[in-house]
DNA sequence: TAGCGTTATCTACCATGCAAGAGAGTTTAG
DNA sequence: CTAAACTCTCTTGCATGGTAGATAACGCTA
């Protein structure tokens, strides 16, 4: 939703004055330099970037509407937090989002995207079997990040994108997705999805999908469940 | 993803110079005041609502986020309409997430809002058969809402909303679903629908809610396709 | 007459300054 | 010692003015 014309579609006409003071404040709340609720003064961030107060409010107003500051009045702007019931809520539609991109995928029969799918699994095996977890984290990512875009929707990339960003806080959790009785069946889940669009199978990859996040969610949730409370 | 807190929070703590203005300008915008892609002026709206330019700006730079408006840097603000292909993406998109809310609501068995559906049922009824189309239409809204209500599902109810925000514009494509033929069979999957949260069966009503949304869709798009195009 | 260069005006953009509310710290009364 | 009231400082909120870029109208030239 918030790259309606401005951060996606920009950088291919590389206007580069148009609008990096929005996407360079999303990057700074979304690095988690901030710790949880913190405070992010306008007048710190001016004085960081070099700017009035005047554009730094403005693209807080946009965050805030992106769901990723709170501004509360006379009071101060803080990152923001989800609460445990929006996390679950997020997963839920996260769930359903990748559902339909996978059937989408599935219907449409992307010969090229499923090679990289295919790629990519066999990277996440490898990470698995070495036990680099960072780097199968960061494939996990990149395998459902491929699912939505080969669906080639627009709408859906948006409504994903701003659920990722306000989950992008909870990367530490997701990190633990790295787990080492989970990664074998994880992959093989992938492999699960990527044979159902293959064989063009929509029904058969939406639900393969949807089972797949619904389950490595579950699974997340016990193990942060177990760690913090 | 808009009324984070602003929108219905405040609304009942009943703080009313917390925001009021970015409520009336998008209110102004979703009217259809402004025929299409009309250019909404900061200066014209800052008399109109006789205050600055500044926070004009400041909840435009909102709606440009809820992906109401357009910004053209340097030239003018302008009431966003979707595409061809953004309306039909948003009817897909709005088909899983009324699915994953009636689901939800199957899975919760919620027996106060049932009675909800059950008299707006009814109504329906009653306006189709009196050839009321305006309140037949009126309260097949109200019906998709409830539904997404019922589920009790914040992130679901943000997402909705956005999506049914950016769909304001077409109104008058949504109010030919009161067409004579639509009715009757409308009114039958409505009920199927409420039949299968009542037996708590969360996978049927999921995809007699999906058929449904899909059905009236097509039925809407091709409606729309003989109409102008 | 058609095409191009020029200018004039309209727009958003941003910097600055003042004002008002919220909150914390302090002081004072009980 | 406690609690309430007060003040002081920090924050955002908003108004205003100057600036730069984009667009369209106009005049010039071929």
């Amino acid at each position: 939703m918030q790259e309606s014309l401005g951060t996606a579609a920009s950088a291919e006409v590389l206007q580069l004055p148009v609008a990096p003071l929005l996407d360079r404040l999303r990057e700074l709340v979304l690095s988690g330099d901030y710790p949880a609720g913190a405070a992010v003064s306008e007048t710190l961030l001016a004085q960081e970037f070099n700017v009035s107060r005047t554009p730094i409010r403005e693209a807080l107003k946009q965050l805030q509407a992106e769901g990723l500051v709170e501004i509360r009045p006379k009071v101060g702007t803080f990152v923001r937090e989800p609460s445990r019931r929006e996390v679950v809520e997020m997963f839920q539609v996260k769930e359903i989002l990748e559902g339909l991109a996978a059937g989408l995928m599935a219907r449409r029969g992307a010969v090229p995207q499923l090679e990289l799918l295919e790629e990519n699994i066999e990277a996440s095996e490898m990470a698995a079997q070495n036990g680099d977890s960072e780097t199968y984290a960061r494939l996990v990512h990149e395998f459902h990040q491929l699912i939505v875009d080969g669906s080639d929707h627009l709408k859906l990339g948006e409504h994903y994108r701003t659920l990722m960003n306000q989950l992008a806080y909870h990367r530490l959790v997701t990190t633990s997705i790295a787990h080492p009785g989970r990664m074998p069946r994880s992959v093989a889940e992938h492999r699960k999805v990527v044979a159902m669009i293959r064989a063009k199978d929509a029904m058969g990859a939406e639900w393969a999908m949807r089972d797949h996040v619904v389950t490595s969610a579950r699974e997340v949730s016990t193990e942060h469940t177990n760690a913090d409370g």
